[in-house]
DNA sequence: AGCCTTTGACCAGCG
DNA sequence: TCGCTGGTCAAAGGC
């Protein structure tokens, strides 16, 4: 429906020395921060819209290469940057894409320690 | 020149 | 009370 499947692939660097290929949203994210999850064993960056409107968030959590997790926090203030040819799905709510399947939303179910 | 990326440190909240 | 983690910000460097 809204879903606005852009399969763009972006590369960003992990901090091990590998390329991560990210789905592009149609959106600027400006990276801001990056993390090791201890209690999951996963890298985890953090993601903010470039717009000043906007205070959409991305986060993206991987294990390795093929084993990405992507969500997203907050809402756009402005269409997605990939022309919408028809209604954009820019405006949803809180909303967590999962790129690689279904999978949990950002809410953590439970802490299992490592 | 501008823009983006990366790392470290700091802070807060919670157990 | 302390420790720990997660999250964000800042600065610097590179292209």
């Amino acid at each position: 429906m809204e879903t606005e499947e852009e399969d763009r692939e972006e590369q960003y660097t992990d901090p091990g020395g590998q390329r991560l290929v990210l789905p592009e949203d149609g959106h600027g994210w400006k990276k801001y921060g990056q993390k090791f999850i201890k209690k999951r064993g996963k890298f985890r960056s953090y993601f903010k819209c470039q717009k000043q409107n906007c205070v959409a968030k991305k986060r993206v959590e991987w294990s390795s290469p093929d084993d990405i997790r992507i969500w997203y926090e907050g809402s756009h203030n402005h269409a997605s940057s990939t022309q919408g040819t028809s209604s954009s799905a820019a405006n949803q709510y809180n909303l967590y894409a999962q790129v690689f399947g279904s999978d949990q939303p950002p809410s953590r179910p439970h802490d299992q320690d490592a």
